[in-house]
RNA sequence: GGGCAGUUAGCGCAGUUGGUUAGCGCACCACGUUGACAUCGUGGGGGUCAGAGGUUCGAGUCCUCUACUGCCCACCA
């Protein structure tokens, strides 16, 4: 006998067991020709995060992969690391800095990276500690940080490679800016949210010695001295050198050859003509503004306009925007409005929703502008990883994240690498200032655009100008954006550019489980990273679960302060039952919407599988259970209920097992909750109870308890091992950990369809006893009986050989099998073809008892009259698959001797 | 503007390739026994599967349209 404690508490076995598998090397894994390999890569969440339930969510589906292919037999690499955040790492340790009264700017660059790692040293790491508390069994010896120093060489070897392959270049165009970060951000780095605006008409004066004529040939409608623009932005009308309408626009015919003045500034507009305007959009005429807006640079590079940035860096006009110098954008915008109103300029403002791109770190309004940078021509690495995923040799589960993928990278843009920021790693590029002096600086920011003179591209730096031979070198003040380390991940940190062996066993890994939000950020750039570096795809699934959210529907974060925190939850319900919960309300690719109340699920859940266990090894002859299950099932006849459980037991396995492989986890995670509760134990145990002490009986209970334990082991890995610990169990595994025995084997020989039928007819007979005794309210305690009236055959064996299951279950005191007449004062119930007599003497209210025969006679005559018309129906006949007519038929045949029966019990009460 | 999801019991959700009587958890009602479990047991009530049309012998499931909700993408200033 052995003893479990009465309440199953996972705070006292948690930490010590997580201690024991990460001591004994279990998580670890090495290149082994004997075993296949299976692999899989962390999305690396950053060094400032804390673990959310997004975290969770991700980490348990892939723990659950992990822990399932291991026992599978895989050697399974789960490679576990940080990524270095960069700008979010910076504004970090900024605001810690800032308590201090230390800007960055004031103690240096070096000194502030410094201060950065000693950050990190200090709360880097606090979300690997958090992902230990889920349980997550990452191989943490090999754990990857995106700034170490193998990464990092990675990196500047990518960068030179795709240098030298004409992929990465220097240009200056309109990016995404962020005032508060001050950095260059990427297209997918600036979000677009719906804003509130403002749609403002402005009058640009036409110049004035041309205003006669443009009266003269644009008809009355139209203004005769001025041109009406719309604008959101009247405060980038500072940088504006031209005015464009569409030669479609007769409206605007007579502004040919025409200039305009631009009010306040004074300065002289060009009229374009160009049909990139929309003639339908506010009046038609677009004021340009090269230096601020994509399109506008589109245009001014095409008519050769001059580009005037306005803004400083924070977004306060600089002196180009003249009295409004200094001023922040938005109270110049007010300011500019104030002015043109007073010089009688400003016509309305009307309301206007737009999209506006915000920082995804700070959310700041992005500034679009222009500005030198470093950016990956994206063109020539998408085309093959367009391929791959066409060709299905990386498939999206669910599916339709493919067209996502697709239709992305089919209109991929460059993408801008370089920030202006310290934390991350420093751009691999050195100009010499001789050189590049001579090409003409911009900026101050390094050597003419597009231009090569006075660039050199080294992984280390250059003692010398290799084309003058100065000296007078410095590097590129800016770092390159985070995901241009990470979505070098599935190699770099498997030691690429060496060759090691990890590197050609682990890669390609196997599956990538992320959430959506970074497809394109780093699922789609892996792809093409890895095709283009390591000549391979980098893994061959890639499963999109959905986004955790609360109960209303928004997503959780911590400024909405809607958090379900899961460390609260794990003190509160135990990392089982968190795993669980969350594994078995999402489903596949579904968004999560969720409450604290949903794990009482899981707490549940873990609770009964410690009773069922506790009940069971409490009872246990431990020398009798040690036997080959397969041996012991050859020679001994097992019974209905035993044939029943095994079978169920395998083909949940087989279920189970199916579902891991197709990502199906929330069905896995409920065919098991269904298995153990409503199966083995509201059945089984139940009716093991009364034969215990046989020695079959203690096979199956203990070997379907044991498999259980293997088979939910990945999605409860604490409680199945601290029960598992507790099984009786030969030396040989003494002393070693559930998580590393194998899978257990589908015995598909023990999964029997007609078992399972006939054990369904035992519990409706059950069913139907205790409706009985529930409806005519007869206490537990009372001990009647009851007989079944059932036709010779083999219903009536299955009953007669179980009749025992059927008493004990139904708590009877005798239950009789044969050929009955039914007694007078008998409640009466119909299952199949049997009919089941309780006789209640003195208990019967005939009125009671017709209106509950009457209910079930109009149930029945429902469905019959359904199956009556279609197997009435030729068609049905002629063009159904016979399988479905046959079932149907039967099915008809039961319908009628049932109704039979009932209505014949009704006639006699009747009399 | 384009795309993708979702709409099934009071609430939160499942529902494989179309095929018997549409399920689960919570909540609800009634009753609770001998030693696994009140974080429990037994029984019960509750749904014209968003709406309309179509395909089919047969539709929650496939097609079209509509409505509402949510998400993603997008250079109409």
């Amino acid at each position: 006998m052995i003893e479990l404690a009465k309440t199953y508490d996972p705070h006292q076995v948690e930490d010590a067991i997580y201690k024991v598998w990460e001591e004994k090397g279990y998580f670890h894994a090495e290149p082994n020709p004997l075993k296949k390999p299976y692999s899989i890569v962390i999305p690396p969440p950053n060094i400032t995060g804390i673990l959310h339930m997004g975290h969770a969510l991700n980490n348990t589906i892939q723990d659950i992969l992990i822990r399932f292919k291991r026992m599978q037999g895989f050697e399974t690499e789960w490679m576990p690391g940080t990524d270095h955040a960069g700008i979010a790492t910076q504004n970090v340790v900024e605001r810690k800095l800032a308590k201090d009264g230390i800007k960055r700017q004031e103690i240096g660059r070096d000194k502030f990276v410094e201060e950065v790692w000693k950050w990190r040293e200090e709360y880097g790491s606090t979300i690997i500690r958090q992902l230990k508390k889920l349980g997550c069994s990452c191989d943490w010896q090999r754990i990857r940080f995106t700034m170490d120093e193998g990464l990092s060489d990675a990196v500047l070897e990518v960068f030179v490679r795709l240098y030298k392959k004409g992929l990465i270049y220097r240009g200056n165009y309109i990016i995404n800016w962020c005032p508060r970060c001050q950095t260059a951000l990427s297209d997918e780095e600036s979000q677009h949210k719906d804003v509130d605006g403002m749609l403002y008409y402005i009058k640009y004066p036409i110049k004035a010695g041309e205003r006669k004529k443009a009266k003269g040939s644009a008809g009355k409608t139209t203004e005769e001295d001025h041109v009406v623009i719309a604008t959101t932005r009247p405060e980038t009308m500072l940088g504006d050198v031209a005015v464009a309408v569409n030669p479609k626009d007769k409206r605007y015919k007579g502004l040919k050859g025409k200039s305009l003045i631009l009010p306040i500034l004074n300065r002289e507009l060009r009229v374009i003509f160009d049909s990139l305007v929309d003639m339908k959009f506010g009046t038609g005429a677009l004021k340009v503004t090269p230096a601020h807006d994509p399109v506008d640079f589109e245009l001014g590079l095409k008519y050769g306009l001059e580009q005037i940035n306005v803004m400083n860096d924070d977004a306060t006009i600089n002196a180009r925007g003249e009295d409004y110098e200094g001023m922040d954008r938005f109270e110049a915008r007010e300011a500019i409005l104030e002015d043109l109103k007073e010089r009688g300029l400003f016509i309305k403002a009307e309301p206007h929703r737009h999209a506006v791109g915000h920082c995804y770190r700070c959310h700041t309004m992005v500034e679009p502008r222009l500005c030198p940078q470093w950016f990956v021509k994206m063109k020539p690495l998408a085309k093959p990883a367009i391929d791959v995923v066409r060709k299905g040799r990386i498939k999206f589960y669910p599916a339709r994240w493919t067209k996502v993928y697709l239709d992305w990278m089919e209109n991929i843009r460059d993408w801008c690498i370089s920030r202006q920021i310290w934390w991350g790693h420093r751009i691999p590029v050195y100009y010499c200032k001789k050189c590049y002096k001579n090409s003409g600086a911009l900026d101050g920011r390094g050597p003419a655009i597009n231009g090569k003179e006075g660039i050199i591209v080294s992984k280390t730096r250059p003692q010398t100008c290799p084309t003058c031979g100065s000296a007078e070198i410095e590097q590129d003040p800016d770092v390159l954006d985070t995901w241009f380390s990470s979505w070098l991940w599935p190699f770099s940190t498997f030691g690429w550019p060496k060759e090691t062996p990890e590197l050609k066993y682990f890669y390609p890994t196997d599956s990538l489980v992320t959430a959506q939000e970074i497809i394109f950020f780093w699922v789609a750039r892996m792809i093409m990273a890895g095709l283009e570096f390591r000549g391979d795809i980098p893994f061959k699934s890639v499963y999109i679960h959905g986004t955790v959210r609360d109960i209303t529907g928004t997503k959780m974060s911590k400024s909405l302060g809607n958090i379900i925190d899961p460390l609260e939850m794990i003190s509160k319900y135990g990392t089982d039952a968190l795993r669980f919960s969350i594994i078995s309300i999402t489903a596949q690719g579904q968004d999560v919407f969720l409450s604290e109340s949903k794990f009482e699920l899981g707490r549940n859940f873990a609770n009964k599988i410690w009773n069922a266990s506790r009940f069971i090894l409490a009872n246990l002859k431990p020398e009798d259970v040690g036997v080959d299950l397969c041996a012991f099932f050859k020679k001994t006849e097992l019974t209905l209920p035993e044939r029943w459980i095994l079978s169920r037991f395998y083909s949940t396995l087989a279920y189970v097992g199916r579902c891991l492989d197709e990502f199906k986890f929330n069905e896995a995670a409920n065919s098991i909750y269904e298995f153990v509760w409503h199966e083995f134990c509201d059945w089984y145990i139940e009716i093991a109870k009364s034969t215990i002490s046989e020695k079959t009986s203690q096979i199956i209970l203990y070997k379907v308890l044991e498999k259980t334990l293997h088979m939910l082991h990945p999605f409860m890995p604490f409680i199945t091992e601290e029960i598992w610990q507790k099984l009786p169990r030969s030396v040989d595994a003494a002393g070693e950990s559930i998580m590393v025995q194998p899978w257990p084997h589908v015995q598909k020989e023990m999964i029997s369809r007609e078992a399972e039928r006939q054990m369904t007819l035992l519990t409706h007979i059950v069913t139907a006893v205790r409706n009985m005794r529930a409806f005519w309210s007869i206490e537990p305690k009372v001990r009647i009986e009851a007989m079944v009236n059932v036709q010779e055959g083999p219903d009536e064996k299955i009953l007669r050989d179980n009749s025992g299951f059927i008493k004990q279950m139904a708590r009877l005191a005798d239950f009789k099998v044969g050929r009955y007449a039914k007694p007078r004062n008998a409640a009466v119930a119909v299952v199949g073809s049997a009919e089941i007599y309780m006789p209640l003497e003195g208990l019967i209210d005939f009125q009671k008892e017709r209106a509950r025969l009457e209910k079930e006679v109009l149930r029945l005559e429902n469905e019959m009259k359904g199956l009556t018309s279609r197997l009435a129906d030729k068609s049905f006949l002629s063009k159904a698959p016979e399988d479905v007519v046959r079932k149907q038929r039967e099915r008809k045949d039961e319908l009628q001797m049932q109704l039979e029966k009932v209505r014949e019990n009704l006639k006699e009460i009747c009399v």
